[in-house]
DNA sequence: CGAATAGCTGTTATCGTTACCAATCACGTG
DNA sequence: CACGTGATTGGTAACGATAACAGCTATTCG
């Protein structure tokens, strides 16, 4: 029967090397103080050992960091929030650190869950898209921790915060297939509780406005969620009596739910779509599109370098909030 | 000049609670053998201190699970591997434990110095995407914790793997557009390192033998990496004196860069192109298409699945390499 | 040559938690 | 009423690492 085979511990490398436990810490730590010959004789023995400093055990003591940062994501499986990942990833690794990751499926209990066991992993900063609107548990003061918010803004809560220009992008977006005479232009999106849906509503609501026209409530759809229900949506949408002549679509998941539906039917002169987010195949298709175009990293590197200036500074002032800008950027309207 | 604000401990529930920390320990851990009148003071004291368990403490002591896995991927950014995330945190996540996620980009080097990382934080379990085919740092004996591979094969190493039918799903990609009467078919994909596009391409040979149809080394191209370079590659094919009259992508991003040269030039009777990979909007394209598809949460739910078995059973017998099935999934070629 | 100094190394205590054991208490039995 | 039984509770000692301090050894300088 063998034993379990735990791990080296600093103990077992001190004993091989003949020194103490401090030493073996010392050499560790950067090597400072210590005898060039002993220091070499350490090394070794930790590197026929394999050892690795239990990182657990450091973080324990006071005032020491534990080098983990913490990330909640609402959904992995969209391609969006996996850029965001990646953009937080980027930065947070090149600084030394860890990623914690939590998926909270919208899901704010979960969400909730998701924060106290990251707390009790002694993450030194959290960076989070949030589920709800509301969100008193995010709270910086409350968690003890620097808190980044990502994507929308949280209601009460002081703290970093970067959002994307949802309104702008959306005026603008809608601006372009009413200067080019649509007047029936259909929302397709997400209802009250998902505030990027409600702000790009409101820079539909806006354009509209500005333009003088009218809006009718009946091309407006907000129980899109995914690809499915956006699917659904549009089909009834058509199926009115008097169906749109344009669709916004809140993003790109919506955007290809929408695509699956109108472009079946599209004929001579189709609806064209306006879709906030980009997706990878928008300049291949052959349906009329507007895409409004914004950067999903640069959203996750943004957050992280929040963080980490938070983290690392005392004293780092008041609380900002950032909006990266959002814009048309890509038009495949025929004639 | 405010204290630094720590986190409370469970000497600090117990003081407020007014017993030892053993008895609050206990009520934490399941209140086994405690009266309920103190069950309930604790419970109450550690709500208001809103406290939470330092779990580095906790998993120091031996025998303590740390809850900790870890996931070693090599780009978070390709859609294709946040599935495959989304389908390991299902398992992960309801397995109450918490995710540590490293990206390798592809580099050895960093991957060595993840996996270090991850075992000084006491991970229980580690799921790698491997950089490479080579990897005896990634093997479960010499790191004493479970360990599953996914997505290709590691040359030497003693541990669950699940993989892809990637020969299966080429040949029969490969054989279709044959059977078609297509007798150039280009081959698009990555070098000897990435051996997922090894062992496509055999799948690729393999149809060919098996048709009697000749291969033309002109036609393979295995330097395409990502969309840009796939792009680049199939632009020279195209130019060839005598182009392909078919194409095959190892990868999805590969397939969106050969789209990207291919789709403009589209005459009557385009050159249809095997994607091995579906992605999102294939369906919609106008191009003929024949999409080669396969489960990627799949992949990851079956790695997270082989390896929550291995931790939690201790006799869990001999290692296991699972195959995912791989076929033709969607044809949208003309006529 | 003696003493002050600087550099190196070990000892001890502690971080937050839990395993182990001892102590206490209520209760029923002979 | 003495005793055993079982449940409840607390004390103590770790787990692995490091901060603070103490002790030791060379080196330098007057």
């Amino acid at each position: 029967m063998e034993t379990p085979a735990r791990r080296p511990t600093l103990r077992d490398v001190a004993r091989r090397a003949g020194v103490s436990t401090m030493t073996v810490s010392r050499v560790l730590n950067g090597g400072e103080n210590v005898r060039p010959a002993l220091r070499r004789k350490v090394e070794s023995a930790a590197a026929e050992l394999d050892y690795r400093r239990n990182e657990n055990a450091r973080s324990i003591r006071p005032g020491q960091r534990s080098r983990l940062v913490g990330v909640i994501i609402t959904n992995i499986s969209n391609p969006y929030y996996a850029w965001v990942m990646s953009g937080i990833e980027g930065v947070i690794g090149r600084s030394g650190r860890r990623i914690l990751v939590g998926i909270s499926h919208s899901d704010v209990e979960l969400e909730k869950e998701l924060v106290r066991d990251m707390i009790g992993r002694q993450i030194e900063g959290l960076i989070v898209v949030p589920s709800d609107s509301g969100g008193a548990h995010l709270s910086p003061a409350r968690l003890g921790i620097p808190v980044a918010i990502a994507s929308r803004p949280l209601a009460g809560i002081e703290a970093d915060t970067v959002m994307v220009d949802d309104v702008g992008g959306a005026f603008e977006g809608i601006k372009h297939v009413l200067d080019a005479g649509r007047r029936r232009v259909a929302f397709v999106g997400a209802g009250e509780s998902v505030s990027t849906s409600v702000r790009r509503l409101a820079g539909y609501r806006l354009a509209h406005e500005r333009a003088g026209v009218p809006v009718f409530d009946e091309l407006i759809r907000r129980d899109a969620n995914d690809v499915a229900s956006a699917e659904t949506a549009v089909r009834q949408l058509l199926a009115l009596p008097e169906p749109p002549d344009a669709y916004f679509t809140a993003t790109n998941r919506i955007a290809v739910g929408a695509l699956r539906a109108l472009q079946p039917v599209a004929g001579e002169d189709p609806p064209p779509l306006v879709s906030f987010d980009d997706f990878d195949l928008a300049g291949l298709m052959s349906y009329p599109l507007v895409i409004v175009d914004h950067d999903a990293p640069a959203l996750g590197r943004t957050a992280a370098q929040m963080l980490l200036r938070r983290m690392d500074d005392p004293e780092p002032g008041p609380y900002v909030q950032v909006t990266l800008p959002s814009a048309v950027k890509r038009v495949t309207l025929k004639g």
